[in-house]
DNA sequence: TATAGAGTTTCCCATCATGGGAAGGTCAAT
DNA sequence: ATTGACCTTCCCATGATGGGAAACTCTATA
């Protein structure tokens, strides 16, 4: 299989696939003889774990521990919960700090009119810093 | 004002001074015969409003955009808010799609025993896919 | 069989915002 | 005069991905 083939196959696309081989995320194929990249259906296996496991947030770093716990059949799955709750708390941590923003933006766009006249509470807190509207409700 | 006391009067790295300088988020500020930078209070309250902006998860261009406003003073509040706005809605997809990978995940967590034995339902979905869970509880 | 079009190869560049570090110039205090 | 802290520019790196060029290969069709 041609690595057009192994991309539609595992949904990642040639360009990341050569990637992966690049930085040793995965192993680099067998070669035709015309220097053409030949894949089987372990290896498209391999991908789609891959491409699952970003799609899922974990980085590439991660997505290698991932594999290796994956590949090894001796693992203790306390091993491979710890990365996956290391990635939540990451996410969460994400997730706070967005809503965080979101929090302050919310309240100075509902404090904004909205309308054709240049007083803005929004620019206003942009301008005086972080602590400008406490108490403001 | 030199840049290091730009910088901490702002909160923003003399690097990103330089480079908010380089693409043209700010203007290139005096120098000193020594060809140092020269900074007033004005120019340290445009950097203050930009790291505020950044804290809110602006991107440098809508940062750039609320700049703009900030200094015409015949905006329209109309126009910051619906810069605003678009900021929010763009923090809530992404606040969604973390929130979607972290309930995946928990799931997965929870049905994971995370002791000594190799069987792990947090490998098993990476290796089967985004469905093969569904209907498990 | 020749040619066209699709697929593949490697290589370089760009993104976005930030930091690291080198080499060299400048300033202020001892 | 020396030292240490500061400044300058320039290049490189990050993480994960895409774009694109130049050259090669394969397959189907005319």
């Amino acid at each position: 299989m041609n690595i057009g083939e192994a991309s539609s196959a595992s949904g990642v696309s040639a360009k990341m696939i050569r990637y992966y081989e690049s930085i040793g995320l995965i192993e680099a194929p067998g070669r035709t003889q015309s220097n053409y990249r030949v894949y089987g259906s372990d290896d498209v296996h391999t991908l789609r774990f891959i491409k699952r496991a970003r799609t899922l947030g974990f980085s590439v770093e991660e997505t290698a521990k991932l594999l290796e716990l994956w590949r090894d059949k001796t693992r203790a799955s306390a091993d491979v919960k710890a990365v996956a709750t290391q990635h939540i708390d990451e996410l969460e941590t994400k997730i706070a700090e967005l809503q965080g923003m979101v929090r302050t933006l919310k309240h100075l766009a509902d404090c904004c009119g909205g309308n054709d006249r240049p007083n803005c509470p929004i620019l206003e807190d942009l301008a005086a810093g972080p602590n400008s509207h406490k108490g403001h409700h």
